[in-house]
RNA sequence: GGCGCUAUAGCCAAGUGGUAAGGCAUGGGUCUGCAACACCCUGAUCCCCAGUUCAAAUCUGGGUGGCGCCUCCA
């Protein structure tokens, strides 16, 4: 497979460490808040490419980090540390929070038919590893003490922007409202690995360490987690764009600083979600969660579908138009799939089948094209074959689509043949319609018709008859 | 200011040098008491300019627009 990697900008063919079988590491939620559908894209694209790599046959092993420590400034928070504040805005312990948001993460996971990795572990069960690492940084000489404060040293490094063409003299420190300059780094790239002093001095959270009362700095812990589960040499990490500076960037500076050798192989970045006013955030614009499109009715996986349509490497936009019109797509999906569940099978023809298969793995083959995977799929259903072999394909391809589109199509036959299981009060007013239109009386026949939607059901005439649904 | 990504029909989007896939929406039609469903038909020369080539949406150079990052936002 080919894929596109962030340290070389280019696509190259996927070859893991070991034949068979990948480590792949994700960086995780933090778990202040709500997730939203932005960061979820992230997870939407990664859980694909897992499944897609376990399609192939590879042995996945996939890790991911809880950040329930160290978030201390945020866009439009001036201080506190995120968890802490929203202890405050919730009146909880801050692990009560990080537990709640953890929850709530996996939920709208399941929601989205994003699989849990291997391996989830929150940052504040690892602050062992994480001073373990950091000693050795010191004793290494890639880290320093300052002002309290354990600083890695970036000069020690013979290239530290490995994903950017970056110039020391040219980073506009500060250029973020509420960052200010910190006067113990050495150099301007210096990041902290261990804070015991900082500006945010109500933090709730402190461990002891060598060097005092205090928490670890945001990128080692990703770091540490990895190594901890996955060991010294990684197949692929992956994570929103936005990480791969400074975050990613010095996730590998500490890495490879403490391991002594190349780290990770494969970096593997997801672009944003936009709204018509740019990235999408936790503190400007709509909040929008996944529970907020299921209060206006709109179904979690059409929203998974949305992503799919489009490709991991390009930034899209969220506007309810734009999710209107996947959701239009995804029930007609689903309807067409209902039609081929109530047909005769027929043969399973392996040779259609293989055919049609190849299609789709091409697509994922080229740098995870799900865009094209989707019409591999529209291919299935035009395709000149029987529905076994339609049907097999649909099931196969939501190994790794995972949009259950059969079982929405069953859902949808279920709810279409369960005339029996109308209330009275329907069934009543359908009779009454049933006898108005063999009257010739369709003025009534309307009105019972709209009577019985406003109550929150579907009349339509098929083939078959009238047939009555659930909304 | 620096660095990076990106630009294809109303919208999502494929395309990696040989004369623009697919989906949704729109419009027209078949069916229907009507509506809906379903089915059929329906649309773009690819941001602009210059260049390379027999041939460019695809390569090169220069613009313009959008997005991201620049030290704790996926």
């Amino acid at each position: 497979m080919q894929i596109y990697n962030t340290l070389t900008r280019k696509k190259e063919e996927f070859v893991t460490i070991t034949e068979g079988k990948v480590s792949m590491y994700t960086c995780g939620p933090t778990v202040y808040h709500y997730a939203h559908i932005g960061n979820l894209r992230s997870y939407i694209m990664e859980d694909v490419l897992e499944k897609y790599l376990r399609y192939t046959g590879y042995d996945v092993k996939r890790v991911m980090n809880i950040t329930d420590v160290g978030h201390l400034t945020s866009d439009g928070d001036t201080g506190d540390d995120k968890m802490l504040k929203g202890a405050k805005r919730e009146h909880k312990t801050v692990m009560e929070i990080a537990k709640f948001y953890t929850d709530a993460f996996f939920e709208d996971c399941k929601k989205l038919n994003i699989k849990v990795p291997d391996v989830v572990e929150p940052a504040t069960g690892c602050i062992d590893e994480f001073i373990k690492v950091i000693s050795a940084l010191i004793e290494k000489g890639y880290a320093y003490l300052a002002g309290g404060n354990v600083y890695f040293d970036t000069s020690k490094l013979e290239k530290y922007y490995v994903f950017n063409d970056f110039k020391e003299e040219d980073l506009a420190v500060g250029v973020r409202e509420g960052v200010e300059e910190d006067a113990n780094k050495r150099n301007k790239a210096d990041f902290v690995l261990w804070f015991t002093k900082s500006k945010f001095d109500d933090q709730e959270l402190k461990w002891e360490s060598p060097w005092g009362l205090g928490y670890p700095g945001w990128h080692i812990e990703c770091s540490c987690i990895s190594m901890k589960h996955l060991g010294e040499y990684l197949d692929i990490h992956c994570g929103g764009i936005d990480n791969a500076f400074p975050h990613h960037t010095n996730e590998i500076a500490q890495s490879e600083a403490y391991i002594g050798h190349k780290w990770c192989n494969y970096w593997f970045h997801v672009l944003h979600l936009n709204t018509n006013s740019g990235k999408m955030s936790k503190s400007s614009g709509e909040f929008l969660t996944v529970s907020l499109l299921e209060s206006k009715n709109y179904d979690p996986i059409v929203y998974r579908f949305f992503c799919l349509q489009s490709h991991y490497r390009k930034s899209l936009v969220f506007s309810y138009e734009n999710l209107d019109n996947a959701a239009a797509a995804f029930s007609k999906l689903a309807a067409k799939i209902a039609q081929l569940l109530s047909q005769p099978a027929g043969e399973l023809d392996r040779e259609a089948y293989d055919k049609l298969r190849s299609g789709f793995s091409a697509a994922l083959d080229n740098d995870l094209n799900t865009s094209l995977a989707i019409t591999a799929l529209y291919d299935v259903l035009k395709a000149d074959t029987t529905p076994a072999v339609k049907l097999a394909l649909i099931e196969d391809f939501d190994k790794v689509l995972s949009l259950s589109l059969i079982a929405k199509a069953k859902e949808l036959n279920s709810k279409a043949d369960s005339g029996e299981e109308l209330p009275e009060e329907i069934k009543e007013l359908a009779e009454q319609r049933k006898q108005a239109r063999k009257d010739k009386n369709f003025a009534l026949a309307d009105e019972l018709r709209d009577k019985i939607t406003a109550m929150g059901y579907i009349v339509e005439e098929t083939r078959q008859g009238t047939v009555i649904k659930k909304k």
